[in-house]
DNA sequence: CCGCGATGTTTAAACGTTTAAACAAAACTA
DNA sequence: TAGTTTTGTTTAAACGTTTAAACATCGCGG
């Protein structure tokens, strides 16, 4: 790579103090300069082609105005979706991001902050793993400006923007009900996450305020490393009861996903024998034949809620924030009877 | 935040100079540092939990050990996908990602360029738009390290790790021939872009070579702003020829998936009566009701290739590299009449 | 017991910026 | 005309590192 122009090159060509070619460039002191010489530093700036080092600003200001985000994996549409608006939305702003996925592993998560911590971002928008309690107690401590987004931890007093994952199971609990479902499975991983915990709560509140009852249990919990075979196994002892269920709820995309597949596959007619709802948005729902319906989390309402507080917090504007968002259930054909 | 702790609070602590903490850390000098001292040291920057400034370490070595990503826009699934390759091979190397989405505008993309630079990154990653020529010869001039994925330009020579995307569709129509599809169409962007022009070329040659003949224009192009209604009309007219296709192939995933989405609102009977090949990978097609063909790039071994590239080209290892990688038909239930 | 190599540590400059403070000269003010 | 203000520019330190070079102390051979 070819050296780059430094503010020492242009003052040297145009022959005065590198400071003052840093107070044009900057216009600052507005007024107090020359005319005719701001004109030639500038000019000589554009010769030059000069381009500010970041690094050295960042060194002596102590902003990079760079974000970290952490995500479970980027390669998961819920993940990309979210970036994307992150992205977009941290670059109204003047900032950029840096990414890195955790895989839903501790480990990873900490080294990853770690990263870029030593890369000096001004700030972190998290979706944290299970396990990762400590690191974010440590973020604290340290002071470092951070925001969790869609996962959470109910003990820590953060800076959070999550969903109302209680109702919105609850609600599509009743909506199941409503279309005269009579029991109603659901299948969530058996993590210690809190939003998954609550997602649970909301189903089985649901079932119990509900005349409906199950002398069963109808929920099952797979490992969160998201095994076919596991949630395989976990839909056909659903479906093979003496009374088999007539309708199911994933608490995530990845497990509708992977339910699905499995489904398709079956003889089984959705919704006439399987009403199913899903969780999040993804391409995917559209196309499974008969369109599922799901619990949709307003992403683009979080990324950008996500940003503005982050950004708060960087600029001591404001404290601790909890938000919550309402979910949206979104109803299509899978739970039309 | 935290005033973070630097090589001075150490050294002050301990009682020694910068240097000789600097040396410790970084076990330089092998041998020649007292045992006691350098423990203390150690011990020490355990106590205060220090973390390297990168941000001063860049400056110092001029090395940011970050690379930085341009994709056409991360939330689709193509980009995605390359880009947790990517940061995973990345991370094996000890680098870090930093990532924008360019949208298909060479304005973006040049923006883009422009802030990732002044970032400082080591070497950048380019899935270039149509109509990014200039930005790459400036970069090339520049002497800035980079390799261009999947689209390139063939007049300018810069490192590149493309597909074989002639051989590709050209392949695909031989698929269709063999099973006794008559009238093959096609449907591409309008773009410029290289690559899709190579496609499009596949396509005709393997019209061409076989012994089918049309009579009229098969090959449909439409704006890559990806608009659903135009999609749509070409797909309607194709199908309403006095002699319909009877095979329709798709150069990109999101072309696919817009087709798809209006294939599956017609009566029409896929592979019966339309044979389909998709382009790029994607779990959609897998959920179509019968399962798509496509044309698979094999992304592992391009987001490896393509960083192995660029650390070579960053350490002045290697000159100008161009690899192309075969593409891979899979076939399933879509192409079997 | 001088000189030298080995061992251990410090000094100081540099990377490219920012910015308070100092300085110099010109332009007012009284 | 001396003093003050304004205008224009420079000086120099600082941010947190790295690293060549200098320096100091020691043990040892001759």
């Amino acid at each position: 790579m070819i050296k780059r122009t430094s503010l020492k090159d242009i003052a040297r060509k145009v022959g005065v103090s590198i400071a003052l070619v840093s107070y044009v460039l900057n216009n600052q002191k507005e007024g107090r300069i020359g005319k005719e010489i701001a004109q030639k530093i500038r000019d000589a700036a554009a010769a030059l082609n000069y381009r500010p080092n970041q690094i050295a600003k960042s060194l002596k200001t102590n902003k990079t105005h760079t974000i970290g985000l952490i995500v479970a994996d980027i390669s998961n549409p819920f993940s990309s979706t979210l970036a994307r608006i992150i992205e977009d939305e941290a670059d109204k702003q003047g900032y950029t991001v840096i990414f890195g996925s955790s895989d839903e592993n501790e480990l990873k998560s900490g080294k990853l902050i770690d990263a870029l911590l030593n890369r000096q971002v001004d700030g972190l928008i998290i979706i944290p793993p299970a396990g990762s309690e400590d690191q974010i107690i440590q973020l604290q401590r340290q002071e470092v400006p951070f925001v969790l987004v869609d996962r959470y931890f109910p003990e820590i007093d953060t800076n959070r923007v999550i969903l109302d994952n209680y109702s919105s199971t609850y609600e599509a609990v009743q909506h199941l009900v409503a279309g005269n479902c009579k029991k109603i499975g659901m299948i969530t991983y058996d993590a210690s996450l809190f939003h998954l915990q609550q997602r649970k709560k909301g189903y089985l509140a649901g079932i119990a305020q509900s005349k409906i009852n199950h002398n069963e249990d109808l929920l099952k919990e797979v490992n969160i490393r998201n095994d076919q075979m596991e949630i395989e196994t976990a839909i056909r002892e659903l479906l093979s009861l003496h009374e088999p269920i007539d309708a199911l709820l994933f608490s995530t995309n990845s497990l509708a996903i992977s339910g699905l597949r499995y489904i398709r596959s079956l003889s089984i007619k959705v919704p006439e024998d399987l009403a199913i709802i899903g969780f999040d948005e993804t391409e995917i729902f559209d196309f499974f034949y008969a369109p599922l319906s799901y619990i949709r989390q307003p992403l683009r309402e979080m990324g950008q809620m996500a940003i503005n507080i982050l950004l708060d917090d960087i600029n001591k504007m404001k404290r601790t924030r909890e938000v919550v968002m309402p979910a949206q259930l979104v109803i299509r054909k899978s739970t039309m009877k």
